[in-house]
DNA sequence: CATGAAAGCCATGGTAA
DNA sequence: TTACCATGGCTTTCATG
Protein backbone atom coordinates (compact mmCIF):
# COMPACT_ATOMS: atom_id res chain seq x y z
CA UNK A 1 0.00 0.00 0.00
CA UNK A 2 1.55 3.09 -1.09
CA UNK A 3 1.65 6.37 0.81
CA UNK A 4 0.11 9.07 -0.68
CA UNK A 5 0.14 13.10 -0.61
CA UNK A 6 -2.40 15.52 -0.94
CA UNK A 7 -2.23 15.93 -4.78
CA UNK A 8 -1.94 12.28 -5.10
CA UNK A 9 -5.35 12.10 -3.63
CA UNK A 10 -6.53 14.96 -5.40
CA UNK A 11 -5.63 12.81 -8.73
CA UNK A 12 -7.37 10.20 -7.57
CA UNK A 13 -10.91 11.78 -6.73
CA UNK A 14 -10.66 13.37 -10.22
CA UNK A 15 -10.13 10.16 -12.19
CA UNK A 16 -12.58 8.52 -10.48
CA UNK A 17 -14.96 11.11 -10.93
CA UNK A 18 -14.15 11.42 -14.35
CA UNK A 19 -11.83 9.64 -16.81
CA UNK A 20 -12.11 11.50 -19.93
CA UNK A 21 -10.26 14.47 -17.97
CA UNK A 22 -7.30 16.14 -19.79
CA UNK A 23 -3.76 16.22 -17.98
CA UNK A 24 -4.19 19.71 -18.58
CA UNK A 25 -7.17 20.42 -16.82
CA UNK A 26 -6.10 17.77 -14.09
CA UNK A 27 -3.28 19.62 -13.10
CA UNK A 28 -5.28 22.92 -12.91
CA UNK A 29 -7.84 21.28 -10.40
CA UNK A 30 -5.16 19.66 -8.74
CA UNK A 31 -2.93 23.05 -8.42
CA UNK A 32 0.01 20.75 -10.04
CA UNK A 33 1.79 21.23 -13.36
CA UNK A 34 0.64 19.30 -16.26
CA UNK A 35 4.07 17.39 -16.50
CA UNK A 36 3.80 16.56 -12.39
CA UNK A 37 0.28 14.72 -12.97
CA UNK A 38 1.79 12.71 -15.75
CA UNK A 39 4.50 11.31 -13.64
CA UNK A 40 1.88 11.12 -10.47
CA UNK A 41 0.14 8.83 -12.94
CA UNK A 42 2.27 6.39 -14.46
CA UNK A 43 3.39 6.26 -10.57
CA UNK A 44 0.22 5.16 -9.43
CA UNK A 45 -0.69 2.83 -12.27
CA UNK A 46 2.73 1.23 -11.41
CA UNK A 47 1.70 0.73 -7.66
CA UNK A 48 -1.50 -0.50 -8.89
CA UNK A 49 -3.13 2.03 -7.34
CA UNK A 50 -5.30 3.30 -10.50
CA UNK A 51 -6.52 0.67 -12.85
CA UNK A 52 -8.85 0.28 -15.68
CA UNK A 53 -11.13 3.51 -17.29
CA UNK A 54 -14.41 2.18 -17.91
CA UNK A 55 -17.53 3.53 -18.87
CA UNK A 56 -20.55 3.49 -17.17
CA UNK A 57 -24.18 2.63 -18.39
CA UNK A 58 -27.89 3.58 -17.46
CA UNK A 59 -29.40 -0.05 -16.28
CA UNK A 60 -32.85 0.95 -17.09
CA UNK A 61 -31.71 2.29 -20.52
CA UNK A 62 -31.04 -1.53 -21.82
CA UNK A 63 -33.66 -3.34 -19.84
CA UNK A 64 -31.98 -4.24 -16.92
CA UNK A 65 -33.30 -2.60 -14.08
CA UNK A 66 -33.90 -5.01 -11.88
CA UNK A 67 -31.34 -5.73 -8.88
CA UNK A 68 -31.36 -8.53 -6.75
CA UNK A 69 -29.17 -9.76 -3.87
CA UNK A 70 -28.88 -13.21 -3.51
CA UNK A 71 -27.41 -15.17 -1.12
CA UNK A 72 -25.88 -18.59 -1.71
CA UNK A 73 -25.10 -21.62 0.58
CA UNK A 74 -22.43 -24.60 -0.57
CA UNK A 75 -23.57 -27.76 -0.36
CA UNK A 76 -19.56 -28.90 0.82
CA UNK A 77 -16.55 -26.59 1.93
CA UNK A 78 -13.76 -28.21 -0.20
CA UNK A 79 -11.73 -25.90 -2.70
CA UNK A 80 -13.09 -27.45 -6.27
CA UNK A 81 -16.52 -27.20 -4.67
CA UNK A 82 -16.28 -23.46 -4.08
CA UNK A 83 -13.86 -22.68 -7.23
CA UNK A 84 -16.97 -24.44 -9.48
CA UNK A 85 -19.02 -22.14 -7.85
CA UNK A 86 -16.50 -18.87 -8.40
CA UNK A 87 -16.06 -19.97 -12.38
CA UNK A 88 -20.04 -19.79 -12.55
CA UNK A 89 -20.04 -16.43 -10.63
CA UNK A 90 -17.30 -15.00 -13.21
CA UNK A 91 -18.60 -16.79 -16.39
CA UNK A 92 -22.81 -15.26 -16.05
CA UNK A 93 -22.66 -11.43 -17.19
CA UNK A 94 -25.99 -11.24 -14.98
CA UNK A 95 -23.91 -11.27 -11.73
CA UNK A 96 -22.37 -8.32 -11.41
CA UNK A 97 -20.79 -8.61 -7.77
CA UNK A 98 -20.15 -11.39 -5.47
CA UNK A 99 -18.91 -11.46 -2.17
CA UNK A 100 -17.78 -14.36 -0.33
CA UNK A 101 -19.52 -13.80 3.22
CA UNK A 102 -18.93 -14.26 6.71
CA UNK A 103 -22.37 -15.63 8.84
CA UNK A 104 -25.06 -17.43 7.72
CA UNK A 105 -24.42 -17.81 4.16
CA UNK A 106 -21.29 -18.38 1.92
CA UNK A 107 -21.87 -15.93 -0.88
CA UNK A 108 -24.22 -13.03 -1.25
CA UNK A 109 -24.44 -11.64 -5.44
CA UNK A 110 -26.32 -8.64 -7.16
CA UNK A 111 -27.90 -9.98 -10.12
CA UNK A 112 -29.53 -7.35 -12.48
CA UNK A 113 -32.13 -8.85 -14.85
CA UNK A 114 -35.10 -7.15 -17.22
CA UNK A 115 -37.38 -8.24 -15.05
CA UNK A 116 -38.75 -11.01 -12.43
CA UNK A 117 -39.57 -13.38 -14.85
CA UNK A 118 -35.85 -13.58 -16.13
CA UNK A 119 -34.72 -14.22 -12.00
CA UNK A 120 -36.78 -17.11 -12.30
CA UNK A 121 -35.21 -18.44 -14.98
CA UNK A 122 -31.91 -17.81 -13.62
CA UNK A 123 -32.44 -18.87 -10.48
CA UNK A 124 -34.44 -22.74 -11.76
CA UNK A 125 -31.96 -23.44 -14.75
CA UNK A 126 -28.85 -21.87 -13.41
CA UNK A 127 -28.62 -21.46 -10.10
CA UNK A 128 -30.25 -23.76 -8.39
CA UNK A 129 -29.10 -26.76 -11.07
CA UNK A 130 -25.09 -25.99 -10.00
CA UNK A 131 -23.82 -29.02 -8.22
CA UNK A 132 -22.14 -26.63 -5.66
CA UNK A 133 -25.03 -25.02 -4.75
CA UNK A 134 -27.02 -26.22 -1.77
CA UNK A 135 -29.48 -23.13 -1.42
CA UNK A 136 -29.99 -19.32 -2.10
CA UNK A 137 -32.75 -17.18 -0.83
CA UNK A 138 -33.23 -13.65 -2.52
CA UNK A 139 -34.26 -10.35 -2.14
CA UNK A 140 -35.46 -7.81 -4.66
CA UNK A 141 -34.38 -4.32 -4.78
CA UNK A 142 -36.97 -1.40 -5.06
CA UNK A 143 -34.80 0.83 -5.55
CA UNK A 144 -31.00 1.69 -6.57
CA UNK A 145 -30.52 4.56 -3.68
CA UNK A 146 -26.89 5.09 -4.40
CA UNK A 147 -24.46 3.60 -6.93
CA UNK A 148 -20.88 5.03 -7.26
CA UNK A 149 -17.48 3.61 -7.86
CA UNK A 150 -15.27 6.51 -6.24
CA UNK A 151 -13.58 5.22 -3.31
CA UNK A 152 -13.24 7.58 -0.74
CA UNK A 153 -9.33 8.66 -0.59
CA UNK B 1 -35.41 1.90 -23.62
CA UNK B 2 -33.49 2.59 -26.54
CA UNK B 3 -33.56 -0.36 -29.10
CA UNK B 4 -30.08 -1.31 -30.10
CA UNK B 5 -28.69 -3.15 -33.09
CA UNK B 6 -25.90 -5.60 -33.10
CA UNK B 7 -23.12 -2.77 -33.94
CA UNK B 8 -25.07 -0.73 -30.77
CA UNK B 9 -24.66 -3.40 -28.14
CA UNK B 10 -20.80 -4.11 -29.37
CA UNK B 11 -19.90 -0.37 -29.09
CA UNK B 12 -21.15 -0.57 -25.44
CA UNK B 13 -19.73 -3.80 -24.36
CA UNK B 14 -16.57 -2.44 -25.59
CA UNK B 15 -17.07 0.80 -23.96
CA UNK B 16 -17.77 -1.01 -20.87
CA UNK B 17 -14.26 -2.86 -20.50
CA UNK B 18 -12.49 0.08 -21.98
CA UNK B 19 -13.53 3.64 -21.98
CA UNK B 20 -9.88 4.84 -23.45
CA UNK B 21 -10.62 3.13 -26.69
CA UNK B 22 -10.29 5.54 -29.67
CA UNK B 23 -12.75 5.35 -32.40
CA UNK B 24 -10.68 3.76 -34.72
CA UNK B 25 -9.84 1.06 -32.90
CA UNK B 26 -13.82 0.69 -32.22
CA UNK B 27 -14.36 0.47 -35.29
CA UNK B 28 -12.08 -2.02 -36.22
CA UNK B 29 -13.54 -4.16 -33.28
CA UNK B 30 -17.19 -3.70 -34.20
CA UNK B 31 -17.04 -3.55 -37.93
CA UNK B 32 -18.17 -0.91 -38.67
CA UNK B 33 -16.43 2.68 -39.85
CA UNK B 34 -15.18 5.63 -37.01
CA UNK B 35 -17.53 8.27 -38.43
CA UNK B 36 -20.60 5.38 -37.98
CA UNK B 37 -19.45 4.92 -34.24
CA UNK B 38 -18.88 8.18 -33.21
CA UNK B 39 -22.52 9.26 -34.68
CA UNK B 40 -23.71 5.99 -33.05
CA UNK B 41 -21.87 7.00 -29.86
CA UNK B 42 -23.56 10.29 -29.74
CA UNK B 43 -27.11 8.85 -30.13
CA UNK B 44 -26.31 6.67 -27.11
CA UNK B 45 -25.49 9.71 -25.32
CA UNK B 46 -28.18 11.85 -26.15
CA UNK B 47 -31.19 8.77 -25.13
CA UNK B 48 -29.14 8.00 -21.68
CA UNK B 49 -27.34 5.25 -22.36
CA UNK B 50 -23.79 5.69 -22.24
CA UNK B 51 -23.16 7.71 -18.89
CA UNK B 52 -20.21 8.89 -16.85
CA UNK B 53 -16.47 7.21 -17.95
CA UNK B 54 -14.52 6.89 -14.74
CA UNK B 55 -11.11 5.74 -13.59
CA UNK B 56 -11.29 2.61 -11.08
CA UNK B 57 -8.74 1.97 -8.16
CA UNK B 58 -7.56 -0.52 -6.13
CA UNK B 59 -9.57 -0.68 -2.88
CA UNK B 60 -6.29 -2.53 -1.06
CA UNK B 61 -4.19 -0.08 -2.85
CA UNK B 62 -5.22 2.93 -0.95
CA UNK B 63 -6.39 0.61 2.59
CA UNK B 64 -10.19 0.03 2.08
CA UNK B 65 -10.25 -3.53 1.36
CA UNK B 66 -12.54 -4.20 3.52
CA UNK B 67 -16.16 -4.56 2.85
CA UNK B 68 -19.28 -5.01 4.99
CA UNK B 69 -22.86 -5.35 4.31
CA UNK B 70 -25.07 -3.46 6.17
CA UNK B 71 -28.97 -4.27 6.07
CA UNK B 72 -30.48 -1.00 8.13
CA UNK B 73 -34.46 -0.80 9.34
CA UNK B 74 -36.09 2.60 9.56
CA UNK B 75 -37.85 3.26 12.68
CA UNK B 76 -41.13 4.83 11.04
CA UNK B 77 -42.21 4.89 7.20
CA UNK B 78 -42.76 8.49 6.44
CA UNK B 79 -41.35 10.20 3.15
CA UNK B 80 -39.13 12.73 5.45
CA UNK B 81 -37.45 9.67 7.69
CA UNK B 82 -36.47 8.11 4.05
CA UNK B 83 -35.35 10.89 2.82
CA UNK B 84 -33.17 12.28 5.88
CA UNK B 85 -31.38 8.81 5.84
CA UNK B 86 -31.17 8.78 1.61
CA UNK B 87 -29.34 12.05 1.98
CA UNK B 88 -27.04 10.89 4.54
CA UNK B 89 -26.30 7.72 2.39
CA UNK B 90 -25.32 10.32 -0.30
CA UNK B 91 -22.87 12.27 2.00
CA UNK B 92 -21.09 9.56 2.99
CA UNK B 93 -18.26 8.47 0.81
CA UNK B 94 -17.67 4.90 2.38
CA UNK B 95 -21.30 3.36 1.75
CA UNK B 96 -20.80 2.66 -2.09
CA UNK B 97 -23.94 1.13 -2.80
CA UNK B 98 -27.38 1.30 -1.25
CA UNK B 99 -30.89 -0.50 -2.07
CA UNK B 100 -33.74 0.13 -0.52
CA UNK B 101 -35.23 -3.81 -0.19
CA UNK B 102 -37.98 -5.64 -0.31
CA UNK B 103 -38.15 -7.94 3.11
CA UNK B 104 -37.07 -7.88 6.66
CA UNK B 105 -34.41 -5.18 5.72
CA UNK B 106 -35.68 -1.64 4.68
CA UNK B 107 -31.93 -0.89 3.14
CA UNK B 108 -29.14 -2.66 2.21
CA UNK B 109 -25.63 -0.90 1.69
CA UNK B 110 -22.11 -1.68 0.95
CA UNK B 111 -20.02 0.27 3.30
CA UNK B 112 -15.71 -0.02 2.31
CA UNK B 113 -13.70 0.29 5.66
CA UNK B 114 -9.78 0.59 6.09
CA UNK B 115 -10.41 -2.11 9.16
CA UNK B 116 -13.31 -3.16 11.62
CA UNK B 117 -11.89 -0.87 14.10
CA UNK B 118 -12.98 1.59 11.57
CA UNK B 119 -16.42 0.24 10.81
CA UNK B 120 -17.31 0.24 14.17
CA UNK B 121 -16.66 3.96 15.02
CA UNK B 122 -19.20 4.52 11.37
CA UNK B 123 -21.68 2.34 13.03
CA UNK B 124 -21.75 3.55 16.72
CA UNK B 125 -20.75 7.39 15.84
CA UNK B 126 -22.66 7.56 12.25
CA UNK B 127 -25.07 4.97 11.33
CA UNK B 128 -26.94 4.45 14.82
CA UNK B 129 -26.75 7.67 15.97
CA UNK B 130 -29.07 8.81 12.89
CA UNK B 131 -32.64 9.08 13.59
CA UNK B 132 -34.19 7.49 11.09
CA UNK B 133 -32.34 4.63 11.96
CA UNK B 134 -34.12 2.04 14.33
CA UNK B 135 -31.44 -0.55 13.86
CA UNK B 136 -29.10 -2.51 11.84
CA UNK B 137 -27.31 -6.17 11.15
CA UNK B 138 -24.19 -6.00 9.11
CA UNK B 139 -22.05 -8.95 7.42
CA UNK B 140 -18.47 -8.72 6.61
CA UNK B 141 -16.96 -9.99 3.24
CA UNK B 142 -14.31 -12.54 3.33
CA UNK B 143 -13.00 -11.84 -0.20
CA UNK B 144 -14.41 -9.97 -3.06
CA UNK B 145 -15.46 -12.98 -5.48
CA UNK B 146 -16.16 -10.82 -8.25
CA UNK B 147 -16.86 -7.28 -9.45
CA UNK B 148 -17.82 -5.73 -12.29
CA UNK B 149 -19.15 -2.32 -13.63
CA UNK B 150 -20.39 -3.92 -17.05
CA UNK B 151 -23.74 -5.11 -17.71
CA UNK B 152 -24.70 -7.44 -19.82
CA UNK B 153 -25.97 -6.15 -23.30
C1' DC C 1 15.01 15.16 -6.13
C1' DA C 2 10.71 16.67 -7.63
C1' DT C 3 8.69 20.40 -9.80
C1' DG C 4 7.21 23.80 -13.40
C1' DA C 5 7.64 25.88 -17.82
C1' DA C 6 8.05 25.26 -22.76
C1' DA C 7 7.91 22.96 -27.13
C1' DG C 8 7.39 19.28 -30.68
C1' DC C 9 5.41 15.30 -32.20
C1' DC C 10 1.73 12.63 -33.09
C1' DA C 11 -2.68 10.70 -32.62
C1' DT C 12 -7.21 11.88 -32.32
C1' DG C 13 -11.75 13.75 -33.19
C1' DG C 14 -14.51 15.91 -36.39
C1' DT C 15 -15.79 17.09 -41.12
C1' DA C 16 -16.28 17.05 -45.97
C1' DA C 17 -16.61 14.61 -50.12
C1' DT D 1 -17.86 4.77 -46.01
C1' DT D 2 -13.38 6.71 -46.93
C1' DA D 3 -9.94 10.35 -46.70
C1' DC D 4 -8.26 14.30 -44.91
C1' DC D 5 -7.06 18.13 -41.91
C1' DA D 6 -6.46 20.91 -37.95
C1' DT D 7 -6.83 20.81 -33.13
C1' DG D 8 -4.95 19.85 -28.94
C1' DG D 9 -3.31 16.40 -25.77
C1' DC D 10 0.66 13.54 -24.55
C1' DT D 11 5.37 13.19 -23.73
C1' DT D 12 10.11 14.80 -23.27
C1' DT D 13 13.57 18.10 -22.25
C1' DC D 14 15.68 21.42 -19.40
C1' DA D 15 16.29 24.81 -15.91
C1' DT D 16 15.07 25.80 -11.14
C1' DG D 17 14.08 25.68 -6.04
Amino acid sequence: MKDLDAIDRRIIKALQEDGTITHNDLAERVGASSASCWRRIKALEAAGVLGRTVRLVNPQAIGRGVNVMCNVRMNSYTLDVRQAFEKFVRDRAEIIECFSMSGDWDYLMRVVVPDVEAYNHFMMHSLLNHPSVAGASSHFALAHTKYSTALPV
